[in-house]
DNA sequence: AATGAATGAGGGTTCATTCAT
DNA sequence: GATGAATGAACCCTCATTCAT
């Protein structure tokens, strides 16, 4: 599975009722913002295209959000719903080996967020922190940090319950951030350039680096690991 | 050496000899080009700042760079390093084992561009990439695939000398570029913003991610490992 | 009775009748808009604004009046009191001295007009005009000629019946109207500005006007003239 | 002297040196945003006609005043001079009549106020105070008061020297600020758009109050008296 | 070459006005 | 009639770019 472009997404088909419209507007506006933040930087957008590809006037963007800061706020806000509490409790009650749990969090990740919409956040606000450091400040509280939290409580685990080697477990987690943040800044930058020719493979790549991750955590060689490692 | 805010580096050296400051004009304001899109983003900086950080009045920039766009392009040729060839030869030259290249090679990236102004550029490219495809497939020509190329010979030295397991040798290449990847983004984002609480170290982080990375490579536990991994 | 900030009147009545409320719809926006235009200017006023202040929607109020200056020239026509024969008529039958008929005036004058909504109207007029030239033109004919007439006329009875001196009568009639003028710009604008500390007392400022006119106008001490002047 | 629509005043002759004109820019921006702000309103002026009568573009104006409302700002303050001290020196050395003196303040007020371009300030102050509270307050604060304070120790001095009745001084005051006033907004308003048939002879006008004014004000008649009033 | 005053197209935002419900 | 969501022309302001000096 390549990755490729901006996933241009379903467009707005027939009209429907007009009471309908007002609770939908503010949803299809960041999505369409969310879109175009992603595809070519906030600056870049213009709030028209943004209105023109919700399928609205320029005044109606307006309507729902006072300024264009304010839209890209709502959009990374909107984008960042509270499920790490969900992930959480699915992780504390997960039952598996720790090898799993690692396996199972980098799958959900790419399933949840990396190759869905959502994973253009990621790219908008590691592009755009700097003009918005209220923001960074927001997103890394609500977002960098909790996701950490969860990780190094994996890796916790695993050491305690002796399936990891001991290890500096605040980096270490950075094992697993580092490549989903990686795929993500390529998948909307370099790879959407590219056209056919060098795409980046999303499972392939994923497997590599979990297969490798585990290689490295694990005191007994994982059991999906490929043969051959350090044994 | 945690880092932090966005390491301002060598700035407006003292005014050299009044006859060379004509040929130094166009790296001087390069030099303030790059530390600005790096620090708002492209559309966000100002022309007019640039030639101000530069010590020369608008109109001097136009002088030298006909619009906005070409000064941003030749920011990144400028910054492209071409020495990969060069680095190429010292890997071929190198005589120790295939763990040895891992460790060097990331340290030297980290000192040769990770720490410098140079690192910007990734997070630039990978910022702008879409509104400037030309230079996206330029940078993924000329930086992300000789890296690649580079990383790839290594472990195929490594798989081949025994010393690494075998391996999907393109995508476990990857292994090492995420690491240095998603430091550089962090550095100039989100690290950027946060106050001194909670700072990125830098060379913890590397070390890290060296370890587990080479405990997954070889296939006997790697010299400079930690103890009580998969044995 | 020191005038200050903009006296907000009787606003917003308790809902009468439904049945009633469609008839009186127009009167109620033409007070909404009165109030609104007077405070803060045509321009400055928002045609929703005085919808809200009327208690209807935006649309409402373009069903009874098409235009923003439509509603405008309304407003002006609206509380231009077509009652200057009705006034003429108090002063044609009007049996006491000249004198007498001055003070009357000045006193009806700023009971009915100066001291109500009215008298925003000139404030509006005079900021407006230059905007709405057949507004003014109309104003002229409606308002400004007929006081001034009416004025000339006191006046010349007075000095008819030897109670005034001879007199350029058509700009002596200024004397009256200028200071009704003055006292209800300032009113509306400065007034409204000031705190507390500066205010403009109303009946003082019209008693000192009056006392020094009359004593200008009369041939015999005027009767309620302060002591002491040329006598 | 009838007086009617806004003097179109000198515009921009022979294009003089580059330097020349930085100097001049801000004087010839006033000067078309005070005719244009007196004309039409502050709302009503839309940026790009104050710089196109200025004979500059759009751009240029903002070059000079960041805001219109910095520029609306500017242009009273550009017109308030603090010529106050200036005319209170002149009529602390005055050595006439105290009806000298009024007569002289009145003439000498039209002269430099009322026949100039200044007195569009009046009207553009007491039209646009309640959008700009704080010039409004800065604007009673360094003209209304110091000018009332003037006028009032012309008065006092006449009472003390026994040529003036005793009098409300604070209040009487008014009866010579009022005529002006009134005599400006009509000059701006009404006057600007009835063409010639009802003008206003601002030099009649002035006329008619002095005299009623002073034989309000004097204990003897004054000196430059009509004949036959309240001897 | 260097300057910086001037330009004007472009984009964010407002708000009078329309019209489907 | 009444509503208020939607429209889009208009306007303020920015800033890349030009060019007279």
């Amino acid at each position: 599975m390549p990755i490729a472009a901006g996933t241009p997404a379903d467009q707005a088909p027939v009209q429907p009722k007009r009471e309908r419209r007002k609770e939908a507007r503010p949803r299809e506006l960041l999505a369409a913002a969310l879109d175009l933040f992603v595809e070519k930087g906030f600056a870049a957008t213009r709030s028209e295209e943004v209105a023109a590809r919700a399928g609205v006037s320029k005044g109606t963007l307006f309507l729902y959000f006072p300024t264009k800061e304010e839209l890209f706020k709502a959009v990374v806000r909107e984008n960042i719903s509270g499920r790490f509490s969900e992930w959480n409790d699915e992780f504390l009650s997960f039952d598996g080996s720790s090898e799993e749990m690692v396996r199972y969090c980098l799958k959900v990740w790419w399933e949840r967020i990396g190759e869905t919409r959502a994973s253009g956040i990621t790219k908008l606000m590691l592009s755009e922190a700097q003009n918005f450091p209220d923001l960074a400040a927001f997103y890394h509280q609500e977002v960098v940090q909790p996701g950490q939290e969860l990780i190094c409580r994996i890796l916790q685990r695993g050491v305690e319950r002796g399936e990891f080697r001991p290890m500096d477990v605040e980096y270490a987690a950075y094992g697993l951030t580092a490549p989903m943040v990686f795929l993500t800044m390529m998948k909307h930058s370099l790879c959407a350039c590219m056209p056919k020719d060098t795409p980046l493979d999303a499972e392939r790549f994923i497997a590599a680096q979990t297969d490798n991750l585990l290689l490295g955590l694990c005191i007994r060689p994982p059991a999906g690991a490929p043969a051959g490692s350090a044994s």
